[in-house]
DNA sequence: GCCGTTTTCGGCCCGACTGTTTTCAGTCG
């Protein structure tokens, strides 16, 4: 096992004991044990094998022991011991929201919950309401939040959808008798949540293709739909084959991508049947190509010459990055590396701000730290250029952590809100209006902190906020991790016209998490943005000089 | 479970919120 398994057997230790172990810290050590391999840099065998592993800081006895046999024999007898202790579905749980860890582990030892069945039959029984800590309202708000998980249960993430679609796509590739099968559906509009998954196949023989699907047992359940239309089931996922001759792939590629409004402009306009592939239907009709991105609406298709939306490989750097000083996996140097490794001519390091304690937020300690870090490995990853930012609290007053003072170090601020989010709409716009007017924040971090499929964001008065941001020059953040797409691209063309400008940014708290920029570029693309809208498509000297002209404009004040 | 120039016990990062155990515990970020 190497270090990153490792951690993550430690977490799941982690969490069995929050279920268990009325001592709360107990759970947290190994949390802390789980975090304190990802910031070492020496090779794990190396640190066993000199007895040093309890020298490093948050692994002692216990969590050394369990790390030296989980290096040595891949599994833990101690994880084992309470893996078997309970059910496999325990942590399908916490999809309820306002239930913890604490909670489920009552729910389990007391009234034997092991599932949302379990827990829904236990609630309605008002057996719930008469355990200890518990009571008639959160029994309600259980049922309540049950119909929640539910309702999200057959939904999933984007890149979940592609990842299954892909592979569906990977074992048709084996069927002689398809000429051609491309992934369809919201999946192809790139829809942040999607629920179902849909492929478009051309075969001049149905009934070939279909036997060859059953046999090779891609989906379970295949059934018939209509003549062209099968489906059956991956775990909980839906799965739509369509199925139409090669001369008319065009047309069902483009029926089965949707959506639904955007089809029915399509064909009113034009009477086009065959084409074998989209580009020839949409020439054929005499309109100009939709990406499957802007599909959404009937808009696009009386444009004359449609925008050239953003693409990921113009990106040339990023902000809103996280190091191990505060809540990230990786180190400044790994973050760094693998940045340089993209080809980026910048990156912007952006970790926690003091207020965000729960996150690890830099304390005037750290940060003198951390800045050391910075300027060190930096040089290893020249020409590119590391700014040193900020995500710094946006507090409930609207006022930004640190102060100005202190926010004076910094390059560049990702202004955020991490707390006290259920404010009424109109105190939260006066936060965030407060929080743009402060001269030092460059950009304004996830708009409204939602968590997609399991939170929804904050209120606030979109067009005030955009209103200002466009005033104050400051950037909407275009975050792209897959979890919140936040701004939503529904309403990237509200800002835009307010004079918005956008940057797309990973949130990434691993070099994994780059991945991130490539869900944001989508979000974009979907929002009708082109390059020139966003920020981090400027070369490092427009960039740099941007920076510089903020920062003279607060030096005045 | 981890830690320690208050070193083998007693504290651990914290603030807001909510429901409930009416003085605090669980959850969330």
């Amino acid at each position: 096992m190497d270090k990153w398994q490792i951690a993550s057997a430690l977490n799941e230790i982690s969490r069995y004991t929050e279920l268990s172990d009325p001592n709360p810290f107990r759970s947290r050590a190994f949390e802390k044990a789980a975090r304190a391999l990802h910031k070492i840099d020496v090779p794990i065998e190396t640190l066993i094998a000199s007895g040093e592993l309890t020298k490093t800081p948050d692994i002692g006895k216990a969590s050394a022991s369990i790390i030296e046999e989980l290096a040595r024999t891949g599994t833990s007898k101690y994880l084992e011991e309470l893996r078997a202790q309970f059910p496999s579905g325990i942590f399908e749980l916490l999809r309820v929201p306002k239930l913890g860890l604490r909670k489920i582990g009552v729910l389990h030892s007391e009234l034997g919950v092991s599932n949302l069945a379990d827990l829904e039959a236990a609630a309605r029984e008002g057996r719930v309401a008469k355990l200890k800590g518990f009571g008639a309202k959160t029994e309600e708000l259980i049922l309540k939040g049950i119909k929640f998980a539910r309702e999200r249960e057959s939904r999933f993430l984007l890149p979940a959808g592609i990842e299954l679609a892909e592979s569906i796509r990977e074992r048709l590739a084996g069927i002689d008798e398809i000429t051609d099968a491309e992934i369809s559906g919201s999946i192809r509009r790139r829809l942040e949540v999607c629920s179902n998954v849909n492929i478009a196949i051309a075969t001049k023989s149905v009934d070939k293709v279909v036997k060859a699907i059953e046999r090779k047992t891609i989906v379970e359940g295949l059934e018939e739909v209509d003549s062209i239309t099968y489906r059956g089931r991956i775990d909980d996922v839906v799965v739509f084959f369509h199925f139409a001759a090669p001369d008319d792939f065009g047309l069902l590629l483009l029926l089965t991508t949707g959506s639904k409004e955007f089809v029915e402009a399509f064909v009113a306009q034009c009477k086009v049947r065959h084409a074998v592939n989209e580009e020839e239907l949409f020439a054929k009709c005499k309109i100009a190509f939709v990406e499957p991105e802007r599909r959404e609406s009937a808009d696009d298709l009386k444009l004359k010459k449609p925008r050239a939306l953003v693409e990921a490989a113009q990106l040339r750097g990023t902000f809103h990055v996280h190091t191990t000083f505060s809540d990230g996996r990786n180190t400044v140097a790994e973050m760094l590396t693998a940045a340089r490794d993209r080809g980026f001519e910048y990156l912007g390091i952006s970790d926690h701000s003091e207020t965000a304690a729960y996150a690890g937020g830099l304390t005037d300690e750290k940060l003198k730290l951390q800045k050391a870090e910075i300027a060190r490995e930096a040089k290893n990853v020249a020409p590119m250029r590391v700014f040193r930012g900020t995500e710094a609290d946006i507090l409930g007053d609207g006022s930004i952590d640190y102060g100005a003072k202190r926010l004076a170090q910094f390059d560049f601020v990702i202004a955020s809100v991490h707390s006290r989010f259920q404010m009424p709409k109109d105190e939260m716009t006066e936060r965030i209006l407060t929080a743009l007017d402060d001269p030092h924040v460059t950009f304004l971090g996830h708009l409204t902190g939602r968590l997609l499929l399991s939170r929804d964001g904050y209120t606030m008065d979109f067009d005030r906020v955009f209103e200002r941001a466009g005033q104050r020059e400051v950037m909407i953040e275009i975050n792209g991790n897959p979890n919140r797409l936040d701004i939503d691209w529904r309403n990237i063309k509200r800002a835009l016209d307010r004079g918005v400008r956008f940057s797309i940014n990973p949130d990434a708290h691993s070099i994994r998490e780059y991945n991130a920029l490539i869900t944001g570029t989508w979000v974009a693309r979907k929002g009708g943005l082109s390059a020139k809208e966003i920020f981090n498509t400027q070369p490092l000297e427009q960039v740099t000089e941007w920076f510089e002209s903020r920062r003279a404009k607060w030096r005045e004040k």
